[in-house]
RNA sequence: GCCGGGAUGGCGGAAUUGGUAGACGCACACGACUCAAAAUCGUGCGGAGUAAUCCAUGAGAGUUCAAUUCUCUCUCCCGGCACCA
């Protein structure tokens, strides 16, 4: 007998299973569907990190374990490919950012299969082949044709040393993350997408989803609701979340550049007197109306205010009824979406200016308006997109008035292609490539009702705000068009930990402590590192790697394996009821525990099976053939090899999942503790059919619970079945 | 400051609606096998104590026959938002 050897099966059942494609969802299938989503990553140049695996392969356990219940399964996988760090390094080294990301695509794809996880690579997406992003433009156009797109000057982050526009993220305690230099705030014309057009919809639903709280309670404080009234003191209109505390108003204050006193005095429609205005650092000019009514007695700042500009105080004073004055209104601390970019690895912002005519839109016919060749993607001194130096590209001639006219030379945020990807997923080979219109979108569309909503998305915390919000607005947008039949593109939303440096620390390249799963699968298999990441720690906090843990896992798969020289051949062998019982547990246990993503009790439950039946001579082939099948969503490689040792010819991959029968969870004899004054002083062994009565009067016998009562009659004695006797003297 | 989540052996962690705290795994120790080592198997492994027994789930109180679990107060750690009227 040949030892448990991952090398010589993981890659020929990676290669098997490719060619059969077992794991590819059907277009038109009679069996009920389920959506798996994973966040697609970014392929960045330093490789697959160990993180993705634990979120892939959590999503890949209940993906395998939906096929062996009968679903059509889609568990699709893509790229995210438009984004600064491939930039930057294209910036650096002069290098196409087609090729790096060509590249590194390549890497993560190879990472990926070596891991055994059961991805429809035939649905594979990458948000910056041109064919993805000319429905990404066309899609802006819709919110163009719509009005939800505009232009505003609006301040953004300026690098005067690089001179570039930079992101928030890339704004470091106020300055460049590249050079250092202090970031100033400068004003320019940006493209906006009106998401607080979608602000009410996009809280109010959340109680229709199955988001975990933490992460409805951070959308829904990002966006801000807050329901108030506005007043107006003459002609200042003010607004308030406590209009009853208007009898205290004894100042009014407008957002300004530094405190003070405007010289102006206006009515308090409450108390009919004259009160001061001010202006003040403190008051927001971009919320509400941008002015509030100072009531020092109720509110921290105002006081502060008051007594540092000896403004007066109020402190007693009758509350009024809500609604006295002014009227109701909502408001919403949400802004609308920067959605410019000034940097080349982006989607070309489809439209024209013309003198003429103005913003043009580019004609559906000439999407995907491609991203031209440049020689330099250093941005220009003015901080325009390194595309503006195109000449070629910018001067075009307007789609209206056929007078010359410029290219848009802005690009979209690296959050457009991950707005709608669960949707790119499901189009049909074809009707992807094909032009982007209405007609072929709609064609698309009885897809889009079998697949959707997804019903289960695993992602960080990290994407909590900003992917999650963009990517529901846009599929109401697109709702609303009629275009995907769902209000809500995610069903139910769960996060997972991060994995941290065996230090505690975040893994990073620069720190030097990043784990390369490369070495990880080489030295202990695939499955070992699968079911490593899933026993480690609970799935949803984070935690540190521990190379030396990894050996455990290992173990547990090499006496799986070894287990099979004790399979009883020929004829079946009676399990008894012990073992019987343990079955059964098990299989609830590790189904249970996968639909609440507990993968590390799942597996530790398996560890206790496996234990049980390493201790007898013989195991019955049930027995071993259930092991497998609860083991195969974890490890798919050794389950496959060893059900083919089991001489069965298919794939146990699209077998079906066990089931448990309930009646054999429950063993006929128990242990139960005696407790005497809340501490346990014996163990008694009861039957299942045993009365309170009996179970008592047994307990009372016992010669350890005679010593403790000494001859004295019990309290009281209490018997929960299944559980514990307590005796309370 | 506000909101959310945590704290259990040397380590990662487990513990149903409150019911034998420490499952499972790592590390460690001893034993078996071996010329030896590795691998494997077996035993032990929260603390104190010869033992009976006592003490232990961040700290302190409370409810209960019984609290890691429920209530109150406090300390520390992590994540998010940050003058939002």
């Amino acid at each position: 007998m040949h030892g448990y050897d991952p090398k010589e099966i993981e890659e020929k059942w990676q290669d098997h299973w490719q060619k059969s494609g077992i794991y590819e969802a059907k277009d038109f299938s009679d069996l009920p569907k389920y959506y798996l989503l994973i966040e697609f990553p970014y392929p960045s140049g330093d490789g697959l990190h160990v993180g993705h695996i634990r979120s892939y392969t959590a999503m890949d356990i209940i993906s395998r374990k939906r096929r062996m219940e009968g679903f059509n399964v889609l568990y699709p996988i893509g790229w995210d490919a438009f984004g600064l760090p491939t930039e930057n390094y294209a910036l650096k080294t002069g290098k196409d950012p087609k090729v790096v990301t060509k590249e590194n695509t390549d890497t993560f794809r190879r990472q990926i299969r070596s891991l055994g996880l059961s991805f429809d690579w035939s649905r594979e997406i990458n948000t910056t082949d041109p064919k993805y992003y000319k429905w990404t433009q066309w899609i802006f156009l819709k919110f163009l044709e719509k009005g939800l797109a505009y232009k505003a000057k609006i301040p953004i982050n300026w690098c005067p040393k690089c001179k570039i526009g930079l992101a928030n993220e890339e704004v470091v305690d106020g300055n460049c993350e590249r050079c250092g230099a202090p970031v100033e705030q400068k004003e320019k014309e940006q493209w906006m997408l009106a998401i607080t057009k979608y602000a009410e919809r996009l809280d109010k639903d959340l109680d229709e989803v199955d988001y975990p709280d933490r992460v409805k309670i951070q959308q829904r404080n990002w966006i801000g609701r807050s329901e108030g009234v506005l007043i107006k003191f003459d002609d200042i209109e003010i607004f308030t979340t406590r209009p009853d505390t208007i009898l205290g108003a004894t100042f009014i204050v407008v957002a300004g550049k530094e405190d003070k006193f405007t010289g102006r005095f206006v009515t308090n429609p409450a108390t009919k007197e004259k009160i001061p205005v001010w202006e003040a650092e403190y008051v927001m000019s971009d919320y509400g109306t941008g002015a509030i009514m100072g009531v020092p007695a109720d509110d921290e700042r105002d006081m502060e205010f008051a007594k540092k500009y000896k403004l007066p105080i109020v402190e007693d004073y009758q509350k009024a009824g809500f609604e006295d004055f002014g009227k109701k209104v909502t408001k919403y601390r949400l802004r609308d979406w920067v959605f410019s970019r000034q940097r080349y690895w982006g989607e070309p912002i489809p439209v024209i200016h013309c003198s003429k005519c103005g913003v043009a839109p580019v004609p559906e016919k000439d999407l995907p308006v491609e991203l031209p060749k440049v020689e330099k993607y250093q941005p220009r001194e003015d901080g325009e997109s390194p595309l503006a130096n195109i000449d070629e590209w910018v001067n075009v001639t307007c789609p209206k008035c056929g007078g010359k006219a410029k290219r848009e030379t802005d690009v979209m945020p690296n959050w457009a292609g991950s707005s709608w990807y669960f949707l790119a997923y499901l189009f049909n080979k074809e009707g992807f490539a094909s032009s982007a219109s209405i007609e072929n979108w709609k064609l698309q569309i009885e897809n889009f009702r079998h697949f959707m909503p997804v019903d289960w998305y695993n992602g960080g915390m990290e994407h909590t705000v900003l992917h999650l919000l963009y990517s529901r607005f846009w599929n109401k947008f697109l709702y609303d068009l009629k275009l995907v039949p769902t209000s809500e593109p995610y069903k139910k939303r769960t996060s997972h930990g991060l994995i941290l440096a065996e230090n505690g620390e975040k893994m990073s390249k620069s720190k030097g402590n990043v784990v390369n799963p490369d070495t990880i699968v080489k030295q202990f298999g695939a499955d070992t590192l699968r079911l490593y990441e899933m026993f480690m720690g609970p799935f949803e906090q984070a935690i540190a790697w521990s190379e030396d843990a990894l050996v455990g896992p290992r173990r547990f798969l090499e006496r799986v394996w070894r287990l099979k020289t004790k399979v009883a051949k020929g004829q079946t062998l009676d399990t008894d009821s012990q073992g019987l019982t343990l079955m059964h547990q098990t299989i609830k246990k590790v189904s249970d525990d996968i639909e609440s993503m507990k993968f590390n009790t799942a597996v530790s439950s398996l560890m206790i099976y496996v234990n049980t039946l390493d201790k007898k001579n013989k195991i019955s082939q049930e027995e071993f053939k259930t092991l497998i099948l609860l083991l195969a969503p974890f490890a798919p490689h050794i389950t496959e090899e060893l059900w083919l040792l089991l001489g069965r010819k298919d794939s146990i991959h699209i077998q079906n999942w066990p089931t448990y029968d309930s009646k054999k969870l429950i063993k006929d004899e128990i242990i139960l503790a005696v407790q005497i004054n809340g501490k346990v002083k014996a163990n008694v062994l009861v039957s299942r059919d045993q009365s309170e009565e009996e179970i008592k009067t047994m307990a009372l016998a016992l010669p350890e619970v005679n010593k403790w009562l000494k001859g004295k009659k019990p309290e009281r004695v209490i018997v929960v079945p299944r559980k514990i006797i307590s005796i309370v003297t």
